[in-house]
DNA sequence: GGATATTCGTACCACTCGGTATGAAAGTCC
DNA sequence: GGACTTTCATACCGAGTGGTACGAATATCC
C-alpha cells in the first residue's frame, strides 16, 4: 500500500528493509505485547536508528498499522478462508476450533486481538484499522452463518448478526487464552462446547441434531 | 489486613485518609486502566503528597494490592454471594448473567478481570492476589457446579472443573465486553446462549432439558 | 569537480514514569 | 522550653518514552 517507489535516482541509496523491518515489529508486537514494545526496541532489534524509522514510517502509529497490515494479510487472511470454504456448518466451526486453539503461529495469542484488547492505547491510524478488520470480520462471520442459514444447515432461533458477533467473540476469547499461555486442549474443548450452541437442539423437543 | 495501628501518640497527626486513598484509587484502576493510571495520577486525585502515599502502601505495587483487595471485598464478593444463594442451576445462572450483562456498577467492566488481563504488567504482591482470587473465582464456580451435579439440576456431561472454568471465562468475558461499552442487552444474549449449554439436551435422545 | 538530492546515525529534546532525600511542620514527653 | 518522634510536601533522581535537529555520508546530474 502507498506504493512511494518512485526509486529516485540521486541521493544516498537507502539501505533500510523495510519488509525486514516490518517482520521483525511483526514479531515484536505479536509476540510480546503491543502496548509494551517500545520503538527503540523496534529500532534496536531491527538494528537501525531511529530517524531512519520515523523515515519509512511517519510515527509509531504508523509502524503499528503497517505491521497490523502485513498482520492481516499474511494471518487474518487465513481466518477469512477457512470462512469461506463452504465445508458446510460444522466442518467450519471445527476448522475455526482447530485454528484458534491448536495453530502454531497463534502460541502467542492473535495480535489482532491483542490490539483490539488495547484499542485505546492505540494512535489514530492503528485505531482505525482494528475497527475496519473488526467490522470486517464479523461481515464474514455473518455471510458464513447466513449461508448456513440459507443451506439449511443452521436451523437455530437466534438472528444471524448476533450469532455472528458470539461466534467472533467466542474465537477471539481462545485467542486470548492462547496468549496467557492456556492448555490448547482445554482450549479446544471450551470453544467447542462455546460452538455447540450451533449444532446441538434447542428446547423444541421436534428437532433433532445431526452430529 | 497488616492493621498498622498502635496509634502513636507522638509525632505530628497524620492528616492521610488512607480509606479516601484506596476509593480514588479505585475508581481511577477501576473506571480507567489499571495499566494506564500512575501513581502521580491518583496523588493528584487524592490531593496528597508522593511520600505520603508511598509511607502508606509502601510501593505502587502496594497501592494496587490493596486497591484490589478493597475490590475484593466490596466486589467480588458479591459474585461470590450469587454462587452461595442455592437458587439452582438456573436461577443462579440467570443471576450471574443479569448481574454481569446490567449491575450499574459494572459498567466499566470489573477491576479485577481488567487486571488478570494485564497481569503481565503487575507487581508481584498485586499479581499474587489476582491469581489468588482467580483460583478462589475457579473453586467457588466448581463448588456451585458440583451442588447442581448432586442435586441431579445439572446433567451435563462435561467435567465440573472444566464447565467451572467455561462458566468463568464466559462471565469474564461478559465483563470486559462490559468495559468496552457493548450494549448491555446484547451482552445478556451472549451470555445466555453461552450458558445454555448447561441447561438445554445435548445430543443423547433419553435425556430431556427442564427450563 | 561541484551542485544537488537523499539517507544515514549521533545526540539531543521535553515529558512522564516510579521512587526518594531532605528539611520543615506539628505533635507528645519531660 | 527543649528533646524526641512522626508526617508532611517540595524538589529532586535516573531511566525510558515518542520524536527531531543536524551534519556527515553517498549517490547522480552537469
Amino acid at each position: 500500500m502507498t506504493d512511494s517507489d518512485p526509486r529516485p535516482t540521486r541521493g544516498r541509496p537507502k539501505t533500510l528493509d523495510a519488509d525486514k523491518v516490518l517482520n521483525i515489529a511483526l514479531t515484536a508486537y505479536w509476540h510480546g505485547d503491543p502496548a509494551d514494545t517500545s520503538v527503540n526496541e523496534v529500532c534496536r532489534l531491527a538494528g537501525i536508528s531511529k530517524p531512519s524509522l520515523y523515515r519509512e514510517f511517519g510515527s509509531e502509529d504508523g509502524l503499528m498499522r503497517a505491521t497490523l497490515d502485513t498482520y492481516s494479510d499474511r494471518v487474518l487472511s487465513d481466518v477469512f478462508g477457512i470462512l469461506e470454504t463452504g465445508a458446510g456448518l460444522r466442518g467450519t466451526l471445527d476448522g475455526l476450533i482447530e485454528f484458534a486453539s491448536t495453530d502454531r503461529r497463534m502460541e502467542t495469542g492473535c495480535l489482532f486481538y491483542k490490539m483490539r484488547a488495547g484499542k485505546h492505547r492505540l494512535g489514530p491510524q492503528t485505531r482505525a484499522r482494528v475497527e475496519e478488520l473488526d467490522a470486517a470480520a464479523q461481515e464474514a462471520y455473518a455471510a458464513f452463518l447466513q449461508s448456513c442459514r440459507d443451506a439449511g444447515d443452521w436451523t437455530g432461533p437466534q438472528p444471524v448478526d448476533a450469532a455472528a458477533r458470539y461466534l467472533g467473540e467466542q474465537v477471539a476469547l481462545a485467542f486470548t487464552q492462547r496468549a496467557s499461555g492456556e492448555d490448547p486442549d482445554r482450549i479446544r474443548d471450551m470453544l467447542g462446547l462455546a460452538l455447540s450452541v450451533f449444532t446441538v437442539v434447542d428446547d423444541d423437543p421436534k428437532r433433532k441434531t445431526s452430529r
